[in-house]
DNA sequence: TCGCAACGAGAGCAATGCTCTCCAAACGAA
DNA sequence: TTCGTTTGGAGAGCATTGCTCTCGTTGCGA
């Protein structure tokens, strides 16, 4: 589609491009209540209603944005988990950590957007859904690697209601031959990442610490313990 | 200041209040970003530029509601402790686990303003710091009566970088007696109850789970095994 | 009793998302 | 090449918002 044949269709993917462009440099710079279609309009040189014909709500646009920054995270944690040796599983494990962290830390707002509040109305269509997926199935593929070369200890079982298990054993379908335990364990510490990085974030930790850098990678190592890497 | 005298006084306490009130419903009902000034006038009968004798400014409406959220579930978590036995360790943990959820899927807006996308250009005043450190600081006691009644087991040192070390020493303040190592885990472990709940409420855990408060359940017994609560 | 501060009413401003109508240019089939 | 049909920009317009300003009125303390 990027090779679009007529003089209007390649106008046509030329300028939504731009506007998904403007509007990302708005997000980032404004964050996300900042974002005003007329204003993208206005910087482009179009009358506002014109925008209408290239993105009929805002929340289309939204949407846009939405999809690219969850390939972005994607896109990072699958390059920082490729430059890693494949069997140094801990060493992966806080190579994605980072990654997710440092995306964050460089796109607050487009952060935000993807794991603060849910924008108000806004209903996630169903493009977003494996963009949205796309960092946690990497992770489950670590997971799954790991536990299948037995570098993962068997961790002690934790009492839990039997919904707990019942869920467990459908996540086989990201945590493949991968232990119901060590599974939960996995999405647990999958979700102090995300906890961790909002918190930072969001500024709960401000007053609280100063050295960021080392305590998140501290948590990191800490959660490879929780989740019996071996190696 | 409740006991107003003079009748402008306690008629304009009143306002307040059943302005704070109407606004906090509508806050339920259509999340931060559908709260106006205006409709919350208009449901008072007042006219627009009226409220803004008692709220000069939207943000200043908001942070009475943030204060109140803040408050919410502090008071929650406190009471939730409360009603344990008092060297039950994993018992109040868990149950400040849930009076945090339990709240939040009751208060879903309310939750969303204190804990998630920060609103655009708001700047979070004095005021809002106590409040919102109440919770931190009953699960810092908590960690501190367990440590001191040796109910900790210390946990295996985690390899981390020098600022970490730094950082757990200034946490002193809110887990007084605490060693270090045991502190940092607190904090993890306590990211990883709002990273938890943040999931589940935005929807990060849809498809994915289907038994919440069983999975929940397991998660919070599985960091009290992290955190090296022995009862 | 008098002067001031508080406060409601109303009009107004700039901005937003979105709609509708009008018209010119690009397009594709004949 | 012609001609009817999309496509898409311009412009006006609507309802809504936060917020300001002015103008009376009214409660209050001195």
């Amino acid at each position: 589609m990027s090779a679009g044949r007529t003089a209007r269709e390649r106008v046509r993917a030329e300028l939504t491009r731009e506007i998904t462009e403007i509007a990302r440099r708005h997000l980032a710079t404004e964050g996300a209540g900042g974002l005003s279609l007329r204003a993208v309009a206005r910087e482009m040189g179009m009358v506002s209603s014109a925008i209408y014909r290239y993105f009929p709500t805002k929340d289309d646009l939204l949407t846009t944005l939405i999809i690219e920054a969850y390939n972005a995270v994607g896109d990072a944690v699958e390059q920082a988990d490729e430059a890693c040796d494949r069997d140094d599983y801990t060493g992966r494990w806080l190579a994605m950590c980072t990654a997710v962290r440092t995306w964050a830390l460089a796109h607050p707002h487009e952060y935000a957007l993807i794991h603060g509040t849910p924008v108000p109305g806004y209903q996630a269509p169903q493009d977003t859904v494996d963009p949205a997926s796309r960092d946690g199935v990497r992770f489950g593929l670590l997971i799954a690697e790991a536990a299948s070369a037995g570098a993962v200890a068997a961790p002690p079982p934790t009492p839990a209601p039997p919904g707990a298990a019942q869920d467990a054993r459908h996540l086989e379908a990201i945590f493949p031959g991968v232990p119901p335990e060590v599974a939960l364990r996995a999405v647990h510490a999958w979700t102090w990442l995300y906890g961790s990085v909002s918190f930072e974030l969001f500024g709960m930790y401000n007053n609280l610490f100063h050295h960021l850098d080392a305590t998140f990678e501290h948590g990191a190592r800490s959660m490879a313990a929780y989740l019996g890497f071996t190696r």
